[in-house]
RNA sequence: GGAGAGGUGCCGGAGUGGUCGAACGGGCCUGACUCGAAAUCAGGUGUACGCGCGAGCGUACCGUGGGUUCGAAUCCCACCCUCUCCGCCA
């Protein structure tokens, strides 16, 4: 959510701003409807007031042992009047409020402008795409037998995978091993989060009320919902939360199922295991005093990069443009891997900064003490370190070798019980 | 699933219809004392929103949503959550 007193001062600023999204905010509307609740909210305060006037009036009256019919006859008249406006009130907030909770964030000066992902700025590259002495294959051929799409169908449906052996624990070995490295070198503190989540959390980090036809819903009596990212839950934290400065930053990471529905992305990456209905991720939530988060984006691109460089997958980082950056973020940084199966690099990290949206959304503060200890939002940062299903194609697709098997990066080996390859897969 | 208890400010915890935004205690802040600290003493200390240049004034908020009433933290209804015991269960 925008800072509202933002929107009454410099709205020509915000408008344009958004703008750069592509964003059309609904100016006219609004302000319709902010000019009628300033008038509607002053009148109802001033009934209201006058209701308490009398009422306490009435309360001393009766305790003096006066007659109070009278009074009462005068502050009855008033009740009409205070219900209508009130209800009329409600109702306008209610519309602002829904109004403004489907604006998306404003972006940092920094960010590109641009209309789509082709205008995404090249920020750095790192490592060498192999040369191969024979043509490589994609994921689907060389985990075939390991990695069967046809039995999750049969399971479930389409989007859906199934590993097995060796590729199973593969997918584990990355996990862990990402987890270990965040926890260890980064200095994050590892969390267990539920996999689902109600409608306030999800309100909260943006996904709702605008994009509900992308989430799984829970049947049933509550209004649950499968996380699409542990960026919800985890962000969440420090809802309804006023922390203290000392206790800032709070690094997190957990590694959690992420279920997408994928409305609108028929068609696209029907192949493989790039989009899934169900995907692992590790994924790093950061905390911080609005100072310090633009150090905490580089920061944090730098920890998903750390887990790349280790691994040995060559790697590109990018700036998203204007028109290709999330609801929620202000300025966003994707890695993406150097895939050889598709001949170039893709997405498997996502690092933003969303700066005080979230925090507004979920009223998560913290005390500022060079403000007299005031509330203020904090801050919040996400970001995959890494996309798991995602960095198993990409380490079995650059350490392929020409029979089809895959040799197993020295840094996963601890986690694969010594394996250094695995073998070719029978189709 | 059954039975019971309970949800109040940063924390603990009073408060069962009227000057209650809320006693008291702790914490925190400021000041005094001190070389300094501790202890002690005095004062201060909720959040959000509205109006106003401002001092300030006003409104709302005692789990959530309704209702009763001139007036609700207090009464009624529904829901959510927590705890205890029993049952079941990984």
């Amino acid at each position: 959510m925008l800072d509202v007193k933002l929107l009454r001062s410099d709205l020509d600023a915000v408008v344009a701003n958004l703008k750069k999204r592509g964003f059309d905010f609904p100016r006219a509307e609004y302000e319709r409807l902010e000019a009628e609740r300033k008038q509607v909210q002053v009148r109802t305060e001033q009934l209201q007031n006058e209701r308490n006037t009398r009422s306490r009036s009435i309360g001393q009256a009766k305790a003096r042992g006066e007659d109070i019919a009278p009074l009462l006859a005068e502050v009855g008249k008033l009740g009409d009047e205070l219900k209508a406006a009130e209800a009329r009130l409600d109702a306008l907030q209610a519309e602002l409020d829904d109004l403004l909770m489907r604006v998306p964030n404003l972006l940092h000066e920094s960010v590109p402008v641009g209309a789509d992902e082709n205008d995404n700025i090249e920020i750095r590259r790192w490592g060498e795409p192999r040369e191969f002495a024979f043509e490589p294959k994609d994921h689907v051929d060389l985990g075939s037998g390991l990695m069967d799409f046809d039995l999750a169908a049969r399971l479930t449906g389409a989007r859906f995978v199934t590993l097995k052996g060796p590729m199973a624990r593969l997918h584990r070995a990355l996990a862990q091993f990402m987890l270990d490295t965040h926890i260890n070198e980064h200095g994050y503190e590892e969390v267990y989060v539920p996999y689902i989540v109600n409608r306030d959390s999800l309100l909260g980090t943006g996904q709702l009320p605008k994009f509900g036809e992308d989430l799984f819903r829970l049947e049933g009596e509550h209004e649950f919902y499968l996380i699409p990212t542990a960026e919800v839950p985890v962000t969440n934290f420090a809802r309804d939360e006023i922390l203290a400065a000392e206790s800032l930053p709070r690094r997190y990471v957990a590694h959690t199922p992420c279920f997408r529905s994928e409305a609108g992305s028929y068609g696209k990456d029907t192949r493989g295991m790039i989009r899934q209905h169900q995907f692992d991720k590790v994924e790093m939530v950061q905390i911080v005093k609005p100072a310090d988060s633009y150090a905490a984006l580089e920061e944090m691109t730098g920890h998903a990069e750390r887990i790349l460089q280790l691994l040995g997958l060559p790697y590109r980082i990018v700036a998203l443009c204007s028109g290709d950056i999330g609801f929620g973020a202000a300025k966003t940084h994707d890695l993406e891997v150097w895939l050889p199966g598709q001949g170039k690099y893709r997405e498997i990290s996502s690092v933003s900064n969303c700066e005080a949206f979230q925090a507004r959304r979920m009223q998560a503060r913290w005390r500022n003490p060079e403000n007299g200890n005031r509330p203020e939002p904090v801050h919040t940062l996400n970001g995959s370190g890494v996309a798991v299903g995602r960095a198993m194609i990409a380490v079995i697709e650059n350490y392929q070798q020409e029979d089809g098997s895959i040799v197993v990066p020295e840094v996963l080996r601890p986690y694969m019980g010594g394996i250094e390859k695995i073998p070719a897969a029978k189709a």
